[in-house]
RNA sequence: GGGCCGGUAGCUCAGCCUGGAAGAGCGCUCGGCUUGCACCCGAGAGGCCCCGGGUUCAAAUCCCGGCCGGUCCA
């Protein structure tokens, strides 16, 4: 870890509470506190867990925790900020909310948008996986989801709201007259934050071995390994609301605290009693010095117990296992229902797979624990039903979080019935199972080793599987590259970008009137093709609508628009050719209206079919992809099963009806701090703007999104909406197709076409279709069958020939060429006929295919004979001592078979 | 987005390594046994071996590309 310079840490506020700084004996780190009883830091694993000697006030629940922290800092100055979801969709760099900090990155911490209040306090649910299997067994020092509660002050050069004296002198008032904590058990440890690029000192409060609170300085930006100080520095702190909570509860595990009336349920559910209490109690105590990723201190751990207990290892360590198991259990339970309460659709891929990692180990642990037939879908509806006042998203998606949990257990189910087909023919035909085969069986069948092991002893196999199993499964692994979120690649050369960037912002026309089809302008600069304006009516490939075309005239001269891109904040006119044209000139310009307003349409229609999904569906359905041209629109959403017939012909009806409705669309820029708080985060379903000032489209009482892109005034212009097609394009994400308007009558025709072209092939009239299509597939079925009676006699012909030769050498010509055939009639007639060789020909490209088969008792290699009499030839031949085939031009049949017949007549 | 695994009868899969007869179990049809049946016995139907290209005398099998599904990881 970085270490910064000492002054960094050295605080007035310090002096004044009486605090002073010291360093660890052992865990080399300086820390204030108030006199010299800590030799060391009171913090893991430098002591054990002592917080339940230490006074506090009366036991409080997590939201009591949470509620006294935001009042707190509200008595305080601080505004409450409403917290985000857990999906931190407005990140292109991070899947999941795991800090407070990440709701206001990157736009407020770059100092391009104002913060939504400045000092303010939240308490932000988040999410970090990385722990994900040190859950439990550590009674709640790694949790998957907390809160985390903080207080955030963004000093401006211009506006300097707090800095460091004052958020140590809040934590120092928070912790001693809220929590009751007395002042001389309270330690700061001197630490370096880093995270997101950027890293200051900090602050680690911590008390009786646990850390409560983290207070970051964010002031530097990182730079090659370097620090450069950065003009908007930040208070950025931490509370763990969880751990205020078990702070004054001390209950033995934080499990108890949190989860309350859920854990006897849960045990009650999965069939874990609750272990005897000085059991648990020795656990809590052992627990601060806990290192569970290292194999050697977590067998000293089960060590420690069993002798503070007075109980045997191996019931110590039984119990505590079982424990680790069922806490995990409330744990993701927990973070399952945060992730699809926020919208997350469980996939193999993004956020989906990090919803389904977290069902499938907690689907394992139930495995583990005997438990597998438990719904998860119960378990977690618990956890909303405990959660729902503090989470309201979890309520109002119950439907939802249910289905999508049930889907996710039964294909586990599915996942473990195929795996434990192949641990069970993996141990009949090899005796065991390797570490090779563990490995394959979890990488390319997502089988956990654990319940392989269990699999394999019921039918008497040991298997051991080695603790860093999962580290030598990620070791396979490339190293990991960044994340990688859709991102629209450059449609514009390198250079015209460069070139195109040095003029000033055209002004958008299609935003002051989206009607606009004809204008005037005046040009900024040309480069061949491309041409600059000063403003313009021609809309830029943007939004997932595609651009306009048209016409752009000098001095009754036009040109073709073919394309129009936008490369910054600069529209680039691409011509059909490269233009003799002159900076400063006016012109007038004319885009294509059908062409236009039939993406209008197309992409009004759009904003009206999300909403009807998303009140069909539910409100997990988010934008995945979109695309409006002339044609048709396309529209990716996310969604967990297929549509059914009933739920597409309901959209269709809800769009249509919303078209009937005539609702005004209005689009307007407003505030983004102001749009979120009105609108909340589904605004952002194209992505998030990194502008203050956003442009919001409202279908009236029904739809409203950021969006760019030109609509229609009014959903009665839509005129009518059909969906032509629909499919599944990736694990949790449907595409619909669809057509608006006047292209709904001419898919309609397309249709017809079609319908009356296969009319004609069949014969038949537009109306006699399907008796039409019956009749030729029964012919069809008749001729194959007379076929086959015809290729019967043929056979019984080719015998009596063979039969009544005297040579042992035959030749058949045959008419179809099907090798497969061929193949199987030789073999009939050389297990008849062991004695002889036969040879069947049939003409294909201007060529003779000869396929020949000797019976076992010809003693002549057939292959070898075959071979000489190819090269002999001048063609290719070949096979082995019973079979071969062999290919000639028509002419040199003849000579083929002469040959044969002499060497194997 | 990347790695790995897979796509063969209605279903579940074998065959592929080592190229030259497309198979098993369940299901289905018919017949027998039986009061009846999820039992038993016998017979039978059912396959563009995912698609395209290449290698080869010859490809389900080997190589390349694509599509689809699964899975692990970002």
């Amino acid at each position: 870890m970085q270490q910064a310079d000492p002054r960094e840490y050295d605080l007035k506020v310090f002096k004044e509470i009486g605090f002073s700084r010291r360093r660890g004996k052992r865990c080399k780190v300086y820390f204030w506190s108030l006199d010299d009883r800590f030799e060391e830091p009171p913090d893991t694993p430098c002591i054990e867990y002592r917080f339940d000697e230490i006074p506090s006030r009366p036991p409080m629940t997590v939201r009591e925790a949470r509620e006294l922290f935001i009042r707190f800092f509200e008595r305080n100055g601080h505004t409450p900020v409403k917290p985000r979801p857990v999906v931190a969709r407005w990140r292109d760099d991070l899947y999941l909310t795991i800090a407070s900090i990440v709701v206001f990155q990157p736009h407020v911490t770059s100092g391009l948008v104002p913060p939504p209040a400045n000092p303010l306090v939240i308490s932000q649910p988040s999410i970090r996986l990385e722990d994900i299997d040190n859950v439990g067994l550590t009674i709640g020092r790694h949790l998957t989801s907390f809160e985390m509660a903080a207080h955030h002050a963004f000093n401006y050069p211009d506006r300097e709201v707090y800095w460091k004296e004052e958020t140590v002198r809040l934590a120092y008032e928070f912790f001693t007259k809220e929590m009751k904590i007395p002042p001389e058990e309270i330690v700061f440890v001197e630490s370096w934050w880093e995270g997101g690029g950027n890293a200051g000192p900090s602050f680690e409060v911590v008390v009786g071995g646990l850390e409560l609170a983290t207070l970051v300085f964010m002031k530097y930006k990182v730079v090659n390994g370097g620090y450069e100080e950065i003009p908007l520095r930040i208070v950025d702190t931490g509370y763990g609301v969880e751990r205020l909570a078990w702070f004054t509860a001390k209950t033995r595990t934080a499990f108890h605290t949190i989860y309350g009336e859920l854990l006897p349920k849960y045990r009650d559910m999965i069939g874990v009693e609750e272990p005897p209490d000085d059991l648990l109690y020795a656990a809590f105590k052992s627990a601060g010095r806990l290192d569970p990723e290292d194999p050697e201190s977590v067998e000293s751990y089960f060590n420690l117990v069993s002798r503070r207990s007075g109980l045997p290892m191996e019931q110590v360590k039984g119990v505590l296992l079982r424990e680790a198991r069922l806490y995990s259990v409330l744990d993701h339970a927990r973070t399952l229902a945060l992730m699809l309460g926020d919208g997350i659709v469980p996939s193999n891929s993004g956020e989906g797979y990090l919803a389904r990692l977290v069902a499938r180990r907690m689907l394992k642990q139930l495995t583990l624990l005997g438990a597998a037939d438990v719904r998860i879908a119960d378990l977690v509806d618990l956890q909303v039903g405990y959660w729902g006042r503090d989470f309201p998203q979890l309520v109002e998606n119950r439907d939802y979080i249910i289905d999508a949990a049930d889907l996710e257990q039964e294909r586990f189910k599915e996942v473990i019935r195929r795996g434990s087909r192949i641990v069970r023919k993996l141990i009949k035909r090899k005796k065991g199972v390797s570490l090779e085969d563990l490995i394959t069986l979890y990488d390319s069948h997502g089988i956990p080793p654990e319940i392989i092991a269990e699999e394999a002893s019921k039918l008497g196999v040991k298997i051991e599987v080695p603790h860093n199993f999962y580290s030598i499964v990620a070791s396979r692994h490339s190293a990991p590259k960044k994340i990688a979120r859709k991102t629209e690649k450059a449609a514009l050369p390198g250079e015209i970008i460069e070139w195109a960037s040095q003029y000033r912002p055209t002004r958008p026309l299609y935003y002051e009137n989206q009607y606009t089809r004809s204008f005037t302008a005046k040009i900024l600069g040309v480069k061949g093709e491309y041409l600059v304006l000063d403003r313009t009516a021609f809309y830029p490939t943007g939004g997932g609508q595609l651009h306009d075309t048209g016409r752009i005239c000098v001095a009754g001269e036009c040109y073709r628009v073919v394309r129009v891109e936008k490369a910054g904040e600069v529209i680039v006119h691409v011509l059909e050719k490269p233009a003799p044209l002159i900076a400063g000139a006016e012109v007038w310009g004319e885009i294509d209206w059908e062409r236009r307003y039939r993406m209008m349409r197309h992409h009004t229609v759009t904003h009206v079919l999300l909403g009807a999904l998303r009140r069909v569906l539910g409100s997990h359905v988010w934008q995945a992809g979109a695309e409006k041209t002339p044609e048709k629109g396309r529209f990716d959403f996310t969604h967990h099963r297929p549509l059914t017939k009933e739920q597409l012909r309901r959209v269709e009806e809800l769009v249509n009806r919303v078209v009937d409705e005539k609702r005004p669309v209005i689009a307007r820029f407003i505030p983004k701090n102001l749009a979120e708080e009105k609108y909340g985060f589904t605004i952002y379903q194209g992505g998030v703007p990194m502008k203050p000032i956003i442009r919001l489209v409202e279908v009236k009482d029904w739809d409203i999104e950021g969006c760019g892109g030109t609509h229609l005034s009014n959903t009665g212009e839509i005129g009518g909406f059909k969906i032509i097609n629909t499919e599944k394009i990736q694990d949790g994400v449907i595409r619909v197709e669809y057509v608006a308007g006047t292209r709904v009558p001419e898919v309609l025709q397309e249709r017809e076409e079609l319908v009356e072209s296969v009319a004609k092939t069949l014969g038949v009239q537009p109306g006699q279709l399907l008796a039409g299509a019956k009749k030729v597939v029964e012919t069809l079925k008749e001729a194959q069958e007379r076929l086959k009676a015809y290729r019967e006699i043929w056979v019984r012909g080719v015998e009596q020939q063979i039969a009544s030769s005297q040579s042992k050498f035959t030749a058949i010509q045959a008419v179809e060429p099907d090798r497969r055939e061929i193949q199987e009639l030789l073999r009939k007639l050389t297990t008849k006929y062991p004695d002889k060789t036969i040879a069947v020909y049939y003409e294909t490209g201007g060529h003779y295919q000869v396929e020949i088969a000797s019976g076992p008792q010809v003693g002549a290699n057939l292959g070898g004979i075959v071979r000489e009499t190819a090269s002999k030839l001048g063609v290719k031949g070949g096979g082995s001592r019973t079979y071969a085939s062999i290919r000639v031009p028509r002419e040199k049949l003849g000579e083929l078979l002469e040959e044969l017949a002499n060497r194997l007549g």
